[in-house]
RNA sequence: CGGGGCGUGGCUCAGCCUGGUAGAGCGUUCGGUUCGGGACCGAAAGGUCGGAGGUUCAAAUCCUCUCGCCCCGACCA
């Protein structure tokens, strides 16, 4: 390819409207263009890239015996009716209908499909496992896309689905997927963390993210350098020190506190307690149904975690009128102390704690010497407190600490869910008929692009990672009309193309500055320049893009020397 | 959905408060000089000022509505 030909609309400026790093740099660098919100225009840059991208997982996906498919994007309303999650998806489906009146919509991923294809087909144990993929455009009508290619309302996911007999089968395709996700990522170039994650609407037993710590992320990890423990914090536990509780009363004792509403109020309230020494009321609407939620004073609720803990879909805070009209009291004077008619949802922080204060459900009151266990009856106790970094880890004696990640992949146990919703079942060899035990699998494309673009950059622009960089080599003549240095740049293009190297020349009639420019933002690793002066010598600089080295090459040994410098940094990301 | 901001040549932005001939830099085209890190000189093309309505002798500028985009929050397999 001669750069002359190619499509990079390279800008001198960052774009006005970018914030995140990959977004302005995928831009300036000419890889995308923007056609509105949350949606992008893939230019020839970025396409190289990502078919990259999508032959490493199509070789990570066939190698543990994964079948490709190609499912379409606009499904009949009837199959995710039959999941439930025609409902449960809400205004994130892009929904829409036929001349006819049918309803239809975009898919936002694929289990209702391709549980359909199994339950007509899969019949047998025989059959089984199998696991299908595909790499297909995503729609989801996300309330607020941002930074760039990172969230969008149209992507492109690979995303795959285990059928097997039973549980052990299932967790022999979830390791498979496990492993071939670590490689795939390794082989990006990707630095990553494999974190325990929050089920969610997914449903199912089990989950696995693989993340990036980047700032530009937007899910928030605790990990432990120490032990690896991992998660995200709408699963993450943490080891707490022990809170001194005070000696203990027979039975709370109501107390007025006039005007107090918050919990750092009450610290400073003469008769009052410490944060640690309080029992916050959180009151929610789950599905619909009003809870409590109970943690410590100066603990903070995770929405995710007290769906996961009800098995909720729908989270919202109560009204203040409707927390009145339960209670009897509005927030700042809540309790759990004698409520029995709404489900009540205890963190694991509050397990045994005594001399606690809470509200008395009678504004301006509070109580004290609450005694958890004995006072208040608990419906369900469970991690719903969010963890924060310089808390303990809970598998060993290091500290946790918490960073920003971008998800670029998500393993699932799914289980029965769609199975039983949908009616897929397998004869077993006894002759019984039982549900496929699913896993469900994605890997998010154009995040990795842009998770890659948001690692490694600097101010002169992007440093891809060989295996996925749009080009491997570029040729830089620096004056292309010079017969000389036209006729050797042509030649170390030739053999290197032949060699099979991915390189360009840039045969531009541009002024060198301009041409290196380029080349340092569409961040191509590596680059030889055909100078006058070296040339007299017979001789060609060789750029590291990543480190920024150069080093002559004489011209004699520059194909082959290039061919193994590139073969050897693929190699490394294996 | 709540809060904030922005829509003016291809790009980045000024002009708006205080109404009166639509600007700059970059990019593009042509001519010339240059040629190892986004050159220089000269000339030129290119804009219904997001849209609709209103106020006014006169609207990019003031008012109303509307659409789009960005950021924070909410939300998010």
């Amino acid at each position: 390819m001669y750069w002359h030909n190619l499509f990079v609309p390279t800008l001198r400026e960052h774009p006005a409207d970018a914030e995140a790093v990959s977004h302005k740099l995928l831009v300036r660098g000419g890889f995308i263009r923007q056609l509105t919100a949350g949606v992008y225009s893939m230019l020839p840059l970025a396409q190289r890239t990502l078919l990259k991208i999508t032959d490493i997982v199509r070789e990570e996906m066939n190698a543990i015996g994964a079948q490709e498919f190609y499912l379409p994007a606009l499904n009949p309303a009837s199959v995710w009716r039959e999941s439930g999650r025609w409902d449960v998806m809400g205004d994130n489906m892009f929904r829409l209908k036929d001349r006819k009146g049918a309803e239809l919509c975009l898919g936002m991923t694929h289990e209702e499909i391709f549980t359909a294809i199994a339950r007509n087909e899969l019949r047998s144990y025989k059959q089984l496992p199998q696991i299908w993929y595909q790499i297909q455009t995503k729609f989801r009508d996300e309330p607020r896309p941002k930074s760039g290619v990172l969230r969008v309302r149209q992507f492109t996911m690979k995303d795959s689905y285990s059928f097997d007999l039973d549980t052990d089968g299932l967790d022999k395709s979830f390791d498979l997927h496990d492993a071939a996700y670590r490689r795939i990522y390794s082989r990006c170039g990707l630095r990553f963390a494999v974190v325990e994650a929050s089920s969610g609407a997914m449903g199912g037993s089990a989950s696995n993210e693989f993340m990036v710590a980047s700032e530009a992320g937007e899910d928030w990890i605790a990990s432990c350098a120490s032990c690896g423990y991992a998660a995200n914090v709408e699963k993450a536990v943490s080891r707490l020190e022990p809170v001194p509780d005070g000696s203990g009363l027979d039975a709370p004792e109501k107390f007025a506190t006039p005007g107090i509403r918050t919990i750092e109020a009450l610290v400073t309230f003469e008769g009052g307690a410490a944060a640690h020494n309080q029992i916050k009321t959180y009151v929610c609407v789950l599905d619909g149904k009003l809870t409590l939620a109970l943690l410590r004073g100066d603990h903070e609720l995770n929405e995710t975690k007290i769906k996961d803990a009800v098995g909720a879909n729908d989270f919202r805070p109560a009204q203040p009128d409707e927390i009145f009209e339960a209670l009897g009291a509005h927030p700042g004077s809540l309790g759990a102390v004698g409520v029995t008619t709404y489900p009540v949802i205890a963190d694991e922080a509050l397990r045994g704690r005594t001399s606690m204060t809470t509200g008395a459900n009678e504004n301006d009151f509070h109580l004290r010497g609450v005694n958890v266990e004995r006072d208040i009856k608990v419906t369900k106790w469970a991690s719903l407190r969010t963890v924060k970094a310089g808390e303990g880890c809970p598998r060993c004696d290091a500290t946790l600490e918490v960073n920003k990640s971008i998800e670029v992949g998500h393993i699932f146990k799914l289980g029965l869910k769609y199975s039983v919703s949908m009616g897929a079942n397998v004869l077993t060899q006894d002759g019984r008929e039982v549900p496929i035990v699913m896993g469900s699998y994605g890997i998010g494309v154009e995040r990795i692009m842009a998770a890659a673009v948001e690692l490694y950059h600097d101010a002169d622009g992007i440093c891809w990672p060989v295996s996925i960089a749009p080009f491997e080599v570029v040729v830089t003549p620096v004056n292309f009309t010079d017969e000389a240095m036209r006729t050797a740049a042509e030649t170390i293009y030739r053999e290197l193309k032949a060699a099979g190297v991915d390189v360009i020349l840039d045969n531009r009639d541009e002024r060198p500055g301009v041409k290196f420019k380029d080349a340092d933002l569409v961040g191509i690793p590596f680059r030889i320049v055909v100078g006058p002066k070296k040339l007299k010598e017979n001789k060609v600089e060789f750029f590291t893009r990543s480190t920024k080295t150069n080093e002559d090459l004489d011209l004699a040994s520059v194909v082959a020397h290039v061919r193994n410098v590139v073969a050897e940094a693929k190699a490394k990301l294996r």
